[in-house]
DNA sequence: AGCTAAACGGGGACTGTCTCCGTATAGTTT
DNA sequence: AAACTATACGGAGACAGTCCCCGTTTAGCT
């Protein structure tokens, strides 16, 4: 959003309409929800979305941005929370269970190259920072391997997801699972 | 394919045809190639194309059906050839190589519900086999841990080759470097 | 050569993405 | 309140890809 000038009210609530509706719309059929379909049920003609949306990628930054935020938090929360270790595992299995709120979204972000959206570039690099605060507690504790770094985790936190979307109502359980064979990946045993 | 009837030469030959020519679109341009494109270069009308493979996936399936069969006697001769825990990791890696030969094929055959093609519940049927089999070996050895199961095999392999698909070039170097931690995180230490 | 079932090509129905232009309106100034 | 204008709008239609279907072609058999 540019906050050059202030967004006439209209706009903001069509904006605000949009994302709502677009947050059900990708709830319920995952990410390739038809653009036009939500345009529809949020009152306002195509046009206006891909105005305030250039496209799909976009929208789903917006969407996302609030979970990326939600991980943020509870990331520094975490932090001083919990032990090292444990602070990363759970922060690893929230991201997972975000990762698999939209289905489709983790294979969505993963294969944007860059060059449709500049924001995605914002949350990989927020929650790049995050995961990094996490792993260095961790390491300095002693109870991470020295050379993981934040792309392994966000990687293998995003592959574990994916993998799990297929199976549904389970996949928090076998994301959970897969994730408990990660996090002992990357331990380090003195 | 159904055999209760020899295809028509001709036939055989669009097949065959359209499999090579589907092979490098999907190579050079990832899963969602163009299927009229695929038709076109093949020299074959696009109803001929729907024919042969009623849809995307049925057409992905016979173009991976080559690696599945790769993936099985490898598998078999590792298992002849090396210790149980090197073959398995092996393995991995060469199934991790074998998903990211065509971009989106991993979450493809991910998302595949089994409602639009047979065939995907014989490959994955086939390569949770070779994965029982080295696993069930390495499991005996004492060198994985018992609770491992050839689904957790897939996912994490599968999960580490879409995690990695975004560095095109490097995606190998990463996939390698995340299977590191994920063996580590399934391997039984005494 | 004749026959016929298998196989074909490609036009067009269908769906979704996305652009663009005439119209509407929010917000500011007079 | 009226006038002005930049912002924002709606939705028709261009575009691209999927996929169906029907008249035509052809491979294989007798």
């Amino acid at each position: 959003m540019n906050p050059a000038r202030p967004m006439r009210a209209d706009a903001r609530r069509n904006y605000e309409q949009l994302l709502a509706v677009a947050r059900e719309a990708f709830a319920q059929h995952g990410v390739d929800a038809s653009l036009d379909d939500i345009a529809r049920h949020a009152g306002v003609g195509s046009g206006t979305l891909y105005r305030h949306f250039p496209n799909r990628t976009a929208l789903l930054e917006a969407v996302f941005e609030d979970r990326v935020g939600e991980l943020i938090a509870r990331g520094e929360a975490l932090a001083t929370e919990e032990p090292p270790f444990e602070a990363l595992a759970a922060w690893m299995r929230l991201m997972a269970e975000h990762l698999s709120s939209y289905r489709g979204i983790g294979a969505a972000l993963l294969n944007d190259d860059g060059t449709k959206g500049v924001v995605v570039t914002g949350c990989h690099h927020a929650m790049a920072e995050t995961a990094q605060l996490l792993l260095e507690r961790a390491q300095e504790a002693g109870t991470v391997l020295p050379d993981v770094t934040p792309k392994d985790l966000l990687g293998l936190t995003n592959g574990v997801a994916l993998a799990s979307e297929k199976y549904g109502a389970d996949r928090s359980t076998q994301a959970d699972r897969l994730l408990g064979y990660v996090v002992e990946g990357i331990r380090r045993r003195s």
